[in-house]
DNA sequence: CTGAAAGCGCTAACAC
DNA sequence: GTGTTAGCGCTTTCAG
């Protein structure tokens, strides 16, 4: 036949199954199993000595056992490029959290930005059985998407937009956001504001810069390439690149599409010996705690990741309980934080 | 009979199984099972029409199954108090990429530092029939590791010690990196060195404030209490607190038991218009990435989380292949990184 | 009100 | 070399 008892010892301990609990408590596994759901009813006798069992032999469901027999895994994936990313983490607690209420668990995959990486990870977790994904896709990722939306399997995209493509999405207003920072560095009486953008593609960079061209055009300016120089916005170093060359344009305000590389320009400016804002005002996007402890304290459009990971749960939450449901866009508000590391520019 | 078809849309799309292979294939699901997991011959002719059936039904195997069948879950848990403390994300990094490597997904859990969230969880990851854990213990979840140990449940404890307990643990050296900072401080010229500290109950912390006590008294100097201040370490506002007592009590340097107390330290100065390190010197633990871009940039006892979720994993893969081998504890070297937060005191 | 039994998708002993 | 089949732990139909 088998092996003696594959999976008996799982995990190095004895592991007592509804059988055990029925022999025991000598009823049925069926009872067992309503008792445990509450799925139909069961005199109070047998219910209570069920529920004795179960407690002394402290039995455990095995949910992989209910997960193949109803098909789903009661748990959800969340992609990203980093839980690096001082972003990322946010959005991740607001998932967990909401996702734990509801007796799912969470499964963290990084995708470090990379495509392959990206297919890699979705197609291992789609053998898991994952129940649904929240995900930052990838600049190039999206046919690996539409390979999911069209097997239908439920899904929400997070912080990055996605166009001509049927699923649940949410991310901030990134680019009103921008406007509104670069409009209020015109209203100090800044002309050349630098512009340190991220890796193109991914949506939420691409709208911020797409935000402060608009801007820019819209104050009657014309937009200097060489203003706008993009980064690696997952890496310091390259916000500190960013800045110098920037400083040789003769910026006098630089506007940071997040907030990695804004740590990078503000060290660039400190090397430099360029004070901030008297020489150059900074303001950049998402508002890490430190932002108010640094010296100056930082100007930021912050945005709201927690939320953004607590709704993102919620549009999949609906779709796991109404699969046709039509799909929901939820675009989330920014406010310009007014710090110290703006101000206005020197005469 | 039972209901129609149980799990064959499960995830919204139809989901091919290894029957469908077999039959399309006209083999049976052991040959199937066996090309998939390379677990016997298979002749070329068979493999290759079974590969190319996979390949035109774009199979997916159904984990779920073979974790039942196989009595594991390929699945670790990170358990932690908040992935949103700066500290965490790296180590959630460390273990995700190298769990990757093996198969392994990785499930996070939040405790939010509540033994009752610990428990709770513990037992729901149990359920999913988790294969190992790593986690950062609340102060008094004791209780729950020791039914794990008890139950060989493959462990490890990370960031935090754990003593009398049959465990394989990775934590920093915590006692040593706070001496030599503290040393540092001293040869610096301050005689009056405040603390803030962190919860007690967590060994991290406390390590700390026993390096620093240690340090002190190796010093000659004798340990003054209102030197020493407790606070929530997740939270930034209690390290400012912190920070306003001890400016009171005119110390010349002040350590700080993590990155988050050190930004409310920092913020505090700055508000309080106490120049750093002119008035007033600062020390951190922990290296977070900002530290270098803040004015003044700052000297931290720097250690590695992402090397810590590495040799965790390590160590859970150990256990997980050699149930019974000899439980081992890793020591982190620190680094003590000087930078312009630190200067000799006023005379 | 309760139980027997089928079967979710997979692996692996056993047979040939 | 390959196939038959039992069974992992659970839910749920069907039959009393």
């Amino acid at each position: 036949m088998m092996e003696a008892d594959a999976g008996a010892n799982m995990g190095g301990s004895i592991m007592v199954t509804m059988k055990d609990i029925a022999k025991r408590a000598r009823v049925s596994v069926t009872t067992v199993s309503h008792v445990l759901n509450g799925s139909r009813y069961v005199s109070v006798e047998l219910k209570e000595r069920v529920e004795r069992t179960i407690e002394e032999l402290n039995y455990q469901p095995n949910l992989l056992g209910r997960g193949l027999r109803k098909g789903q895994s009661h748990s959800v994936a969340l992609v990203v490029s980093d839980i690096t990313n001082p972003f990322f983490p946010q959005i991740a607690k607001g998932v967990e959290d909401h996702l734990k209420k509801h007796g799912y668990s969470l499964i963290l995959y990084n995708t470090n930005e990379d495509p392959r990486e990206e297919k890699e990870g979705l197609s291992h977790l789609r053998a898991r059985r994952i129940d649904g994904f929240i995900i930052a896709p990838t600049k190039t990722g999206h046919q690996d998407l539409v390979l999911f939306v069209e097997d239908k399997i439920p899904l929400v995209v997070i912080d990055r937009r996605v166009e001509g493509l049927g699923v649940d999405q949410v991310y901030s207003d990134n680019l009103n956001g921008t406007v509104r920072a670069v409009r209020y560095l015109a209203g100090l009486g800044h002309q050349r504001i630098g512009f340190v953008g991220g890796l193109s593609g991914i949506t939420s960079t691409d709208d911020r810069l797409e935000g402060y061209k608009q801007a820019i055009v819209g104050l009657g300016l014309s937009v200097n390439p060489c203003f706008v120089v993009p980064s690696d916005s997952r890496v310091m170093q390259s916000g500190y690149d960013a800045a110098c060359r920037l400083i040789q344009q003769d910026v006098t305000a630089i506007f940071c599409v997040n907030s990695v590389t804004m740590m990078g320009v503000m060290r660039c400016l400190k090397e430099k010996g360029l004070a901030c804002p008297e020489h150059i005002s900074v303001v950049g996007f998402d508002d890490p705690q430190w932002a108010l402890a640094f010296t100056p304290s930082l100007t930021v459009v912050a945005h709201s990741p927690y939320q953004m990971g607590y709704r993102a749960v919620n549009l999949l939450l609906e779709r796991l309980a109404h699969a046709s449901r039509k799909f929901q866009r939820v675009i989330l508000p920014t406010t310009l934080k007014v710090r110290e590391s703006t101000g206005q520019p020197l005469k």
